[in-house]
This record gives C-alpha cells, structure tokens and sequence, in this order.
DNA sequence: TTTATTTTTTAGGTTAATCTAAAAATTATT
DNA sequence: AATAATTTTTAGATTAACCTAAAAAATAAA
C-alpha cells in the first residue's frame, strides 16, 4: 500500500518511544517528537491504524502492528545506512549527517538499500554506534552498557552513542571521544557521579553524569 | 524562499520543454509532461510566478527567469549526478537509474552535492551523456552530432542519447551500443532513413531513422 | 469520592495540489 | 471576416496534513 513522507515518519517516531518502554505510546509524546499538535496526531493515529500499521484505542495510547514494524524498520535501516554513507564516503562529520539522512530514509528502492549495503561493507552500525537492521529488519544484537551504569574503575571501549544531538556530538569531538576509544575509568565520584577518566591513555579528565548517561561502552 | 518538490518538478520540466525550443512553453505542453491537468497547471503558473521563478502572462505561456533557471539547472545537475553514482558505484545499468533519481534529485543539501560530484571525479556527464553543469549552472560545451543528421558514410563514436526510457536503453544494449561505441556507418539509405553500420567492427545491421534521431555521437 | 488537572478527542477551518465542468480567449478554417 | 476548433482559464470541489478552540475522558489531588 502506498504510504506518504509524513506516515513514514509517524511510524518511525512511534517505533523509536516504543524502544524505551514497553507501555503504549502517549499521543503526546508523538506529537512532541512529529512537532506538531496533539489534534493532528489524533487523525493520524486513526488513518494508521485504517491502514493496519498501528494497533489504537482512541484514549489507550498506540503501538505499531507487526507491519508497522517492519516498516519502521526499513527506514531506520534506510536512515542509518546513508548515515554510514555520509560519513566513511562522503567525508561528513558524525555530528552533520543526521539531517540530510532524514530526507535519504525516505528514498524508495530495495534494490538500492541492499546494493548499498554492500558497498558499506554490510555496517553493523551507524556513525553513532546505532545497530542497523539486516534487510529481514532483524536487529545484530550489540548489548552495550552506559558509561553512567558503571560502578567501579575499569577499561572499556566507546560503541555507540544514545543520542545524537549536534551538540552533544561536537562535545564528544571535543573530549576526543569517538567510535572505539579507549576508556580508563580512574574514580566514580559520589557526590555529583561525575567520572574521572582517561581517554586513550592521555591525561584523565572528567565526564559528567549528563554526558555519561548517553556513552554506551562495551566492557 | 522554501520550495516543494512539486514546484521542483515543474521548473524542471519546463526547462526540460525550453531546451528544444525559444518559444514561450505552453500550458498543455507542461501538462503532459507533468501528468496532470492543464487546470492544475494555470495555478502552479501563477504562484511559480509570484515567487519570481517564472514569467507568465495568461494565454501567453511560460518561461523560466533566471532564478528559476538557476533553481532548475541545480535539480539537474543533482539529477544527473545521482545516476553516475547509481550506475558507476552503486552498479546498476544506465536503463534502471531515472526513477531512483527523480527522488534524489530532491535532496537538499549543497554540501552533499559538491562531495558527492568530487567522489564521482567531477563527471561531465551523466550515463546517458547528458552534460552536467557545474556547482555555477554552468553546462560543459558537448556539441554532438544526432546520428539520424549524418549525410556521408563515416565513422564517429556514442557519446549520448537524447532520451532515457528504458525500452529505448535496452533497445541499445540489445544492439551493443554504449556509450563509447565505435561507429562505422556503411550506408545510408534514402528510402526509409535506415542506416547500416557496424558497432565495434562486428557485422554490420540495420539501424531505425526512429533509433537514430536518439543517438548522440562525436564525428 | 468528589473536584481539579491533564490528556485526548471532536468540530470546524486552512493551505497546497489536485480534479471536473463550464466559460473565455486564442488560433485555425472556411 | 465570421465561424469553428482548440487551448487556456475560472469556478467550485476534493484530499492530506495541519491548525485552534471547545468538549469529553482519564488521571491525580483534595
């Protein structure tokens, strides 16, 4: 069935609430995401649901059907692959790429998802650390911890991202961490769980809790 | 100003009708192309004309300004750029890459345009031979001859197609002509226009006057 | 368990891009 | 030059996605 850049995104927005909780998504919180009003979300979730892409009772919140699902999953895969694109071909930083991925997640073609797949090399993950899907929409499985869940001193390495802000991107540029980088954490301190730690053997600094919560490790 | 995607794909085809021809474009012409009514069209012309893009006087057609012709000329140059990546990175043939460009064409980003033209080795032009113009709009001089103009038995070379449907394209496959083609033309004869030439010293056929006009080649 | 607050939905409108049918202007033909 | 044919425009509707304001339902607080 034929489905519009707006649809496209609605789904996408309620699979990405619906990866933090296992409740039924609030008209609310789509609308903040979507950027738009409550009343408009409220029309949208009835047509989605007419097409079978999202299971709503009107006052029980929404969850996406299986369909839905897949869906939103080929444009998080589609959004995450041209974001490898962007960045290991084009030349883009890890922090410029979102916005015009947004606009290339919706480019419509099997054929060039998967032949770009390839040419990636079959990514893993995107510039962030994000899993990507395979083209059965089956997510690798990379299990990775926050920074700010640790508790005692310890190496592990930077994997990924939980947000991906320009900001906070630029931040991380700054700090000198990016995508495998080495982290010796030297003292957790209680007062502020700010973390005092050496980032590829230089000289240790300190991460706030505010950043750590959106560092994912492997230990 | 904010465009549309529709408003992109009309100034793109009215270029497209104003390259054939130094009469003003008329309303029907932009219909068919567009697929769509000639009422639909009257409207867009006057608010393509309320935005500066395009000089239109009812009953007397339309044109390009210059801003439109500039805004035209970079979804063109986008266009094409995008199928060079499609055929010569992504490995696709020339006949499978227009549809897949119609969307590309219309992703905003200057920046991805100009990376993406240098990864490319800044091709003059597209798979088809079209030429494509510079990050300034400016068209590199090609010149070809049309083979269907040629007078005399002699040898030239495929440098373009004046047309990109796929049934044209695999025509030409089937034929063994791509672009760079060695041509031999053998004779040319009077009754019907149809042209007996040889494609990279194989056996000599019999090419279509309709074949020709389409085939674009270097004396 | 009422009352207050918040969330969500309905009702009624707007805008962009389209359509059909009818009217007006242009062009072609006697 | 008058009439016929064609092209183009206007008028009035439709659809998707949005909006505001008001009503209804759900949740929280007294």
């Amino acid at each position: 069935m034929a489905i519009s850049f707006t649809e496209e995104n609605y789904l996408k927005v309620i699979h990405r609430l619906s990866e933090a909780t296992s409740e039924d998504i609030s008209t609310n919180a789509v609308a903040e995401l979507m950027q738009t009003k409550a009343a408009s979300v409220t029309d949208m979730l009835r047509k989605l649901a007419e097409k079978g892409w999202v299971n709503y009772q009107k006052y029980q919140g929404v969850r996406l059907s299986a369909e839905g699902e897949k869906i939103a999953l080929s444009i998080v895969r589609k959004h995450r692959l041209w974001e490898v694109f962007l960045v290991d071909k084009m030349g883009f930083n890890w922090d410029e790429v979102h916005e015009i991925a947004e606009q290339l997640e919706h480019i419509e073609s099997d054929q060039l998802v998967n032949k770009l797949d390839e040419y990636l090399g079959f990514p893993k993950t995107d510039p962030h650390g994000d899993p990507i899907p395979n083209k059965d929409g089956v997510l690798p499985e990379l299990a990775y911890s926050h920074l700010s869940d640790i508790k005692a001193a310890k190496t592990c390495k930077l994997m990924g991202v939980a947000q991906d802000s320009a900001v906070f991107l630029q931040l991380l540029t700054k700090l000198n961490l990016s995508l495998g980088a080495k982290l010796d954490i030297q003292e957790i301190n209680e007062f502020d769980r700010s973390i005092f730690v050496s980032i590829n053997d230089a000289a240790p600094i300190f991460i706030s809790h505010e950043v750590a919560k959106n560092i994912l490790v492997k230990i």
